[in-house]
DNA sequence: TGAGTAATACCACAACTGTAATACTACAGG
DNA sequence: CCTGTAGTATTACAGTTGTGGTATTACTCA
C-alpha cells in the first residue's frame, strides 16, 4: 500500500477534479472547482505545485501548460480514509457504522438490494478474498 | 445540528479520552494518550485549551485541577464525519462505501448478521423514515 | 519585431497544528 | 512560614493550509 498520504477537504476537491478526467491542466481544475467555490486560478497552481510536492500528482508540460495527473488513486484514498475513520471513529465496527449510515439518509430500496447482494457474496464467499 | 466542529486525528484522540468517561482531567487524558503515543503533559494542557476554545468541550475547576467534559457527542463526530467521506469520497454512493468496507476488512459472520437485520429493518419499515 | 496576453513561478501572510520549554501559582508538610 | 511539587498558563516555533498579489516567461498576432 502506498504510504497514504493524508489530504484535507479542499486537496480532496482538487483531486476530484483530477480523477474525473484523467489529466487535466491548471485552467481546467480551475474551471472544476469554480463549480463550487471561488478561487483564483493562481490558487489552484499553488495548490497543485503543494500537491506534487507531496507525491499525490505529476504533471508534464505541454507547450506552456501543465498537464496534472493523480498519482494516487480514488479508490486508494477511498480505501485509507475510510478506515481512517472506521478505525478512530467507530472503533472498527463496521456493523456499527453501517448502520449510522442507514439511519442518517436515504437509502433507495435499491440500493439497500445491492447492499443486500453484497453480502450475500461474502457469506456464500462467491468472490473468494484470497485467505491471509 | 450543532455546526460540526472539524477534528484532527490528535484531537479525535483527545476526544475520545474524554468520551470514554465523560469527565476527565488534564492528568488522566494525559494517561490515556500515553498508552498510544508519547505526549508532555503541557502539550496535552495546551490542546485541550484549544479543543475548549474551539467549543468541543468545557472544563469545571475542581481545587487547582480542570476537569474536563465533552460538548459535542461521539455520535454527532461520527455522524458528521461519517457523512463528510460519504458525500466527499464516495459521492454519497452509500453501497459503495459499504461494498468498499465489507472488501477491505474482515468481517465476522456475526456481523453480516447483524448487517443484514440492519437491511431488514430498514426495508420492512420497521423504523419508519418518513417518505420524501 | 514588438506588445498584449495567457501561463506559471515566487513570495507573502494569517490561521491552525503539533510540540514543548518555561514561568507562575497555590496547596501540603514540615 | 517556607519550600517543594503538582498543576495550569504563557510563549515559542516550525510546518501546513488557504488564499492571492506580483513577477516572469513565452506565445501569438498584427
Amino acid at each position: 500500500m502506498p504510504e497514504s498520504i493524508p489530504l484535507t477537504d479542499l486537496q480532496i476537491e482538487l483531486m476530484r477534479a483530477l480523477w474525473s478526467k484523467d489529466e487535466a491542466t491548471v485552467v481546467e481544475v480551475h474551471q472544476e472547482i469554480s463549480k463550487q467555490r471561488d478561487l483564483a486560478q493562481g490558487t489552484i497552481a499553488t495548490l497543485l505545485n503543494r500537491l506534487e510536492k507531496k507525491g499525490a500528482i505529476t504533471h508534464r508540460t505541454e507547450g506552456r501548460q501543465f498537464v496534472y495527473r493523480a498519482l494516487v488513486s480514488e479508490a486508494e484514498v477511498r480505501r485509507s480514509m475510510l478506515a481512517q475513520v472506521a478505525d478512530r471513529l467507530f472503533g472498527g465496527d463496521v456493523p456499527l457504522l453501517i448502520h449510522q449510515l442507514l439511519a442518517e439518509r436515504e437509502v433507495s430500496p435499491g440500493d439497500l438490494a445491492e447492499v443486500k447482494a453484497l453480502i450475500a457474496e461474502r457469506e456464500t464467499g462467491t468472490k473468494r478474498k484470497p485467505a491471509k
